[in-house]
RNA sequence: GGACCGGUAGUUCAGUUUGGUUAGAACGCCGCCCUGUCACGGCGGAGGUCGCGAGUUCGAGUCUCGUCCGGUCCGCCA
């Protein structure tokens, strides 16, 4: 799967006289190509940058010059024979160097779509400093090209202005978040990445030892332990921009590899680091995107997932769930009672004023949609005349319903003309992942968003939840405090809350923490409740344990997703866009090929050989 | 592990429903022409392993099975 560099079979390479080495030193550019304006009329500049697009009109060429920053149109006139023949050679982004004259363009050609448009360089030197095969597709913003050809040709992909853009903003965006931290007088510190396996509970990426055969070594799949121990070591302020691995599979925000800003602090409180956070994120905001981010609701987690049914809301949408398992508990419509009298189940329903335009197809829709999230059917009542009562309303399920439950449920409802009613009945989890997915769906298509940004904290997580087995698993790490003692946690674990907070933009968790555990007995009861023995705790962690045992303070931090914040700070629609070198949904990189095979006497030296696997010649 | 969408010229896509002559379009590319364009224009031309492999058939881009690649989602993952 070797990258193929196809040449078009009319197509040669075109061969070019390279510089001299004196003629190279007198190739000093004056100007980006953006800085030629109006004022520069009269002044000889020389530019250099690729070829955007060639104009050859015979007796006159113009080519358009592009650098990083911008773009100026050259003219080439038979006069300057020289130059004006290389310019008949050159091709779309052949590399070049251009001398000549600034002049203001004659009257009607002025181009107001381009900055530099109001003038022109009349060149009498041109230099081709490379040439350029035809491109595997065009850089330009009209032409879409697929994913495996941006990926293949990534060089050139990042040429495009969309990504270009994006990866600036990145990079201004981290400048100002490590200016803010430095004011902050936070320090940055590296952590490894061969380091251990820590309790995180995604798969690692693994490194076998060559020292210790049989031994690998993980890559973090954050720094967490790390930067607890920092603490211990009297770092109060301590931040990071720290790459990450996980060894599961990608979504359109996911990559193998990512990037965190990690943030850990002592001696605080989680409100001090919520307000901190609150106060980085407004100022990068403001200082990148000239966006004020006024309001930083705060939310319980039980709120949320009462409300929303998730617990990373999206703020700008409207629409919320109610619940109306009470209304249900006698009913005699089975999809509803049962669910009604079951305590892991909740019956929620979601009012779309103005739904009545939805059509029985886009219902169907949803209908399968939330067959994805595991619901067995969608409930609907479309409110078509309050006033009529029960004649007012249409439903496939109003029969099955008493009159009394149905007339509290509209009014409880707050119903109004051309309402429609969506409504999930069963498994808490169930109702809550589909009607929070349909909640977006919906205000994505009918258009409901009612501002553009809506940041929130979602706060007071429940410290344990039980899994599939019945076990307790952490709903963050195994390293946040809870607000309770020792004493009651052991007692109670399933209704221990936890200072764990996270932050949410528009329906996407840009990041979290909490107040971590530093205490040597309560981090043993967390552990011990998650089925870790001490021994075990001691193999995997034992220098966090110790730290806490050596006069480790209390400490509290987060850790934002640096390129989810990116990809919707550019709007991007995947990661990929805001990552240089991303990999593919199987987590290759087809730029590269990698992952490769390794010579035999590389895995020797690793100890390591296959089993099972065929060998491929 | 599972569901779905896609793979046809360098690129983006049509053609697949209903199997049938020489597989089309646009952009790009090449050649010629053109002194004011700016996604320049005109004329002409080249360019195809229809992802790959089996099968059904007189005949497969089109139907069946398998497989590989890209993507979206569920599971998984904070």
């Amino acid at each position: 799967m070797t990258a193929k560099v196809s040449l078009q079979k009319n197509q040669k390479m075109q061969k070019i006289p390279l510089p001299k080495k004196h003629h190279l030193r007198k190739m000093i550019r004056t100007h980006k190509c953006n800085q030629i304006g109006i004022d520069s009329v009269g002044q000889e500049v020389s530019v250099t940058g690729w070829v955007h697009r060639r104009r050859d009109h015979g007796g006159v060429i113009f080519l358009d010059i592009r650098d990083e920053n911008g773009m100026v149109q050259v003219v080439y006139n038979p006069e300057f024979k020289e130059a004006f023949s290389l310019a008949e050679s050159c091709r779309n982004e052949y590399v070049i160097f251009s001398k000549g004259v600034v002049r203001e363009r004659p009257e009607g050609t002025i181009n107001d779509n381009l900055e530099t448009g109001k003038i022109e360089v009349v060149a009498s030197d041109l230099l081709i400093l490379n040439s350029s095969l035809p491109m595997p597709f065009q850089l330009d913003e009209y032409t879409s090209v697929g994913e495996d050809t941006r990926l293949k040709y990534r060089f050139l992909d990042l040429r495009r202005s969309d990504m270009q853009e994006n990866l600036r903003l990145r990079s201004k965006v981290s400048a100002t978040l490590r200016s803010y931290l430095d004011q902050k007088e936070f320090v940055e510190i590296e952590t490894p990445l061969l380091t251990k396996a820590t309790p995180e509970g995604a798969r690692d990426y693994l490194v076998p030892s060559r020292t210790y055969p049989g031994q690998f070594f993980a890559l973090p799949q954050s720094p967490q332990l790390f930067k607890q121990t920092l603490m211990a070591s009297g770092f109060e302020k301590y931040f990071q921009f720290a790459r990450c691995f996980r060894d599961e599979d990608l979504r359109a925000d996911r990559q193998p590899e990512f990037t965190q800003l990690d943030i850990e602090l002592s001696f605080v409180t989680a409100e001090e680091v919520i307000s901190l956070i609150t106060e980085l994120i407004t100022e990068v905001f403001k200082e990148t995107l000239s966006v004020d981010l006024d309001d930083f609701p705060k939310i319980s987690y039980k709120e949320a997932i009462s409300k929303y049914g998730t617990d990373k809301p999206d703020l700008r949408n409207p629409l919320e769930l109610i619940e109306v398992k009470e209304l249900f508990k006698e009913c005699e419509f089975k999809v509803f009672k049962e669910p009604a009298n079951d305590v892991d189940s909740r019956i929620a329903a979601l009012r779309v004023p103005n739904g009545e335009i939805l059509t029985r197809k886009q219902i169907d829709d949803y209908t399968d949609f939330v067959g994805n999230y595991g619901a067995k059917g969608l409930a609907y009542i479309r409110v078509e005349d309050p006033s009529k009562g029960k004649d007012g309303l249409q439903s496939p399920i109003i029969k099955f319903i008493e009159d009394s439950i149905l007339e509290t449920l509209l009014s409880n409802l707050n119903v109004q003309k051309g309402d429609i009613i969506f409504f999930g009945a069963g498994k808490s989890n169930v109702v809550n992942d589909s009607l929070s997915a349909l909640r977006d769906l919906i205000a994505k298509d009918l258009n409901l968003l009612k501002c553009e940004w809506a940041p929130c904290w979602v706060v007071d997580f429940p410290m344990f939840e039980k899994n599939k087995n019945g076990d307790l698993t952490p709903l963050h790490h195994p390293f946040t405090s809870p607000t309770c003692s020792v004493e009651e946690l052991k007692k109670d674990p399933l209704s221990a809350l936890t200072n764990a907070y996270d932050i949410v933009l528009n329906g996407t968790e840009l990041g979290g923490g909490s107040v971590r555990i530093h205490d040597k007995d309560m981090q043993q009861t967390v552990l011990n409740l998650l089925n870790i023995e001490d021994k075990e705790a001691e193999e995997k962690f034992g220098f966090l344990i110790s730290a806490l045992q050596h006069g480790c303070p209390p400490h509290a931090g987060l850790a934002i997703g640096f390129d989810r914040m990116i990809m919707l700070m550019t709007g991007a629609e995947s990661i990929r866009d805001v990552i240089a070198f991303p990999k593919t949904q199987t987590a290759s990189c087809m730029l590269t090929d990698a992952p490769g095979k390794a010579a035999d006497d590389q895995l020797q030296e690793l100890h390591i050989r296959f089993h099972g696997i065929e060998k491929e010649e």
